[in-house]
DNA sequence: CGTCAAAACGTTTGCGCAAACGTTTTTGTT
DNA sequence: AACAAAAACGTTTGCGCAAACGTTTTGACG
C-alpha cells in the first residue's frame, strides 16, 4: 500500500542509506547512482513519510502561532505575512485561535508545545508572567508578537505604542479640543498599558482635561464599542481616540447613525490596523495610526526562524513604529479639484 | 533530558504498556495503578511526544486548510470557525495560503498530503479537475470549500450562488433598472461561473440589457475593483452588482470619491462576506447577499473529520443558502423616529 | 604490483510509542 | 479442590526514516 524507503532501494539496486542520503544531499552520490534512486522513486511515486522523519529528526518543520481572534483583520494580515515568510522557508503554520481567553491561551500552549512545532509564536492574552512561563518548557523557542511583558526572558516583536497616541493627543490638543477620550483596547494588555500611559501623559503634558470617565475600555471583539462611546459621549468629548481597527470602524458607523459628524462634530484617532483601501474609507474623517503590519509578521517568522536553530542566541527585541496620517480635508470644506 | 514513557513506568513500577493504556484509556486498569501512573507522570513532568505518537498510530490529529487568501475576512472568519470546531474535537489546523496562485496550491497540496495532515479542506483556485484530482494521493480524505468542479468526485461544502444573484438583479429589473453590470470573482472559479450565469439568466428573464461590457471580472484582492468600475460607469450602468465583499466596499469608497451615492445616483449589490457590524456600514448603501460563513466554516471542519473517520463514505454535497437584505432606506429619505 | 587514501556505497540501530500477543492472578462455580 | 473465565498486567515488536558506523572499490603512485 505504501511506499516507503526500502522499496525505493530495492527497485534502484541500493541501501536505503543511499537513497535517504539522496534525497537529503547528506553525502557523496555518484550520478548515475542518484540517477537510479530518482527513477525508482518517480516510478512508484514514493514521497518520504514527514511523520517518520519529523519523529526520527526532532524537527517538526512547523511552527505555531497563538492568535488572539483570527477573524481581526490585524491578525489575519499578520497571519497572511509569517504564513509567507516561513512557507518560503519550508515551515509550515499551525494556528491557534485564542478568544482573548487565558484558559484556551493555555491548552494551546500545552498541546502545541508537545512535540508538534519547532517553535512558537503568541499574542499572548496574558497579563500574568509567571502563569505564561509556566507553560513553556524550558527552551522551548518561544517568540512574542504584538504583546509583551514586563519581563523580558523572551524576544519580542512589538509596534510602538507610546509615541503615536502621545503625539496624536497633543495634536487634538493643538486644534483646541480640551476633552479627549479614549477607549482602549483589554486592559490587561501590555498595547493597551502603553497607549492609555501615552494618552494619560500627553493630556498631563499638554494641560488636558483628565478625569477617569474619560477612558473607557473595549475588547476589540463586534460590538464592543458602542457601549464605551455611549459613555465618552455622555461626557461632553471634543474628540475620541479609538486604540483599534474594529472599534474604529464601528465607532464611525454609530457616530454616524447618531447624527454625529466625525472630523466636524469631534475629532476622532483610530489606530488602525493596517493600511489597506478599507481604511481609506475612514481617511477624510480619522486621524489614522497605521501598524506595519506586514513588517511584524516578517519581522515574527524571521526571530521564531531564527530562535529555532540557535535557541540560546540572546533575547532580541524588536519594535516597529507606526505611520501617522492626519485625516485628509473632505473635499466639500475646500476649494480645489484636486 | 526529554522525559518518556519508559521513564514513567519504571518510577510507577509499571510496564509501558500499562502507562500507555493509562494514558489513552484503551484497556482496563486498576484505579491503584492508575494512580501510581499519574504520580509519576506529574513528578517527572511527563509529555507524549506527538511526534512519535502520530509516528506510530499514522493519526496527525492534524487538518490542513488550503485557502486562496488569509487576510481576505470571507476566508479569515472562515478559518476562525474551522479552528474553532477542530480544536473542539481535538484536531489543529495547517493554514496554507495560496494567493490564488495555481503553482503555491499544488506545492501545498504535496506538502500537506505527504504525511503533515490526516485531512485537507481545500478553497481551491483550481479550474482544471485532472489536475487537481492527481494531487490528491488515492482515497486522502478531502473537503472542497466554497468552490467546487463539475466532476464530483469529493465532498462539498459551498454556498448557493445562483439564486441569491438572481433574485436581487430580478429585483433591480423590478425598480426599474435597466442597464445592469456585474463585477465578478476570478473567471475560473466555480463560484464566479455560477454567479454570472445567474446574473446572465436573470438578465434575460427579465428583459435587461444585454451586453458583454457589462460584465467585468476582478481578482477579490485589493485595488481590483477600480478599473473594473470605471468601464462600468463608462457603460452608462442604473445598478451595478459586486460579488465579492472586498470589491463590494471599495466599490462604495471609489463611487462617494467620484461623488456617486450608492443607492440614489446608482443601485447597488454587494456579495459580501458575512454578517458583521462592519458591513452595516454599507445596510443603507446596498443590497447585500450574506454569505453564513460561520456555518460554512463548521460544516467543512464536521464534514472533513466525518471522511476521516470513514474515508470512504458517499461523497457528500451541501449548499447553505445565503440571506438577501435589500438595503435601508436612510433616514433622511422618509420621516419615522424609528 | 603492493599500498593506501579517497570515493562510493552498505548494515544496522534506535528514536518513542501503541498495540498485538502473552502471562499471571483473582474470582466464582460446581 | 479443581477448573474456567475474567481481571489485571507484562514483553516485545515494528512503524519509516536518518545517520552512526562500516565495508568495498577504485586508482594514483612509488
Amino acid at each position: 500500500m505504501k511506499v516507503t524507503i526500502s522499496d525505493v532501494a530495492r527497485l534502484a539496486g541500493v541501501s536505503t542509506a543511499t537513497v535517504s542520503h539522496t534525497i537529503n544531499n547528506t553525502r557523496y552520490v555518484s550520478n548515475e547512482t542518484k540517477e537510479k534512486v530518482y527513477r525508482a522513486i518517480a516510478e512508484l511515486g514514493y514521497t518520504p513519510d514527514a511523520s517518520a522523519r519529523s519523529f526520527r529528526t526532532g524537527k517538526k518543520k512547523t511552527i505555531g502561532f497563538i492568535v488572539p481572534d483570527i477573524s481581526n483583520k490585524f491578525f489575519a494580515t499578520m497571519i497572511e505575512s509569517v504564513e509567507n515568510y516561513l512557507s518560503a522557508h519550508g515551515y509550515h503554520l499551525i494556528i491557534a485561535n485564542t478568544k482573548e481567553n487565558m484558559e484556551r491561551e493555555e491548552n494551546n500552549i500545552r498541546l502545541l508545545t508537545a512535540g508538534l512545532v519547532d517553535g512558537l509564536l503568541v499574542a499572548s492574552t496574558m497579563d500574568d508572567f509567571q502563569r505564561f512561563d509556566e507553560l513553556i518548557p524550558a527552551g522551548f523557542p518561544v517568540v512574542l508578537v504584538d504583546r509583551t511583558f514586563e519581563i523580558k526572558k523572551y524576544s519580542s516583536i512589538c509596534v510602538s505604542n507610546f509615541q503615536p497616541i502621545y503625539r496624536s493627543v497633543c495634536r487634538l490638543a493643538g486644534k483646541g479640543d480640551r476633552r479627549v477620550g479614549i477607549i482602549g483596547g483589554l486592559p490587561r494588555l501590555s498595547s493597551t498599558k502603553e497607549r492609555i500611559s501615552a494618552y494619560q501623559q500627553a493630556v498631563a503634558d499638554c494641560g488636558l482635561a483628565q478625569d477617569e470617565s474619560l477612558i473607557r475600555y473595549g475588547d476589540s471583539m463586534e460590538n464592543s464599542a458602542q457601549t464605551c462611546l455611549d459613555e465618552l459621549l455622555a461626557q461632553d468629548c471634543d474628540a475620541i481616540v479609538v486604540c483599534q481597527g474594529l472599534m474604529a470602524s464601528e465607532t464611525i458607523v454609530y457616530l454616524s447613525k447618531k447624527g454625529i459628524q466625525p472630523a466636524k462634530d469631534i475629532d476622532l484617532v483610530g489606530f488602525v490596523d493596517y493600511d489597506s483601501d478599507f481604511y481609506q474609507l475612514y481617511s477624510n474623517q480619522m486621524d489614522r495610526i497605521i501598524q506595519p503590519v506586514e513588517e511584524l509578521g516578517k519581522a515574527a517568522g524571521e526571530q521564531i526562524l531564527k530562535r529555532v536553530e540557535e535557541p540560546d542566541a540572546p533575547i532580541f527585541e524588536k519594535m516597529l513604529t507606526s505611520t501617522y496620517k492626519p485625516h485628509d480635508i473632505p473635499s466639500s470644506w475646500v476649494h480645489s479639484d484636486r
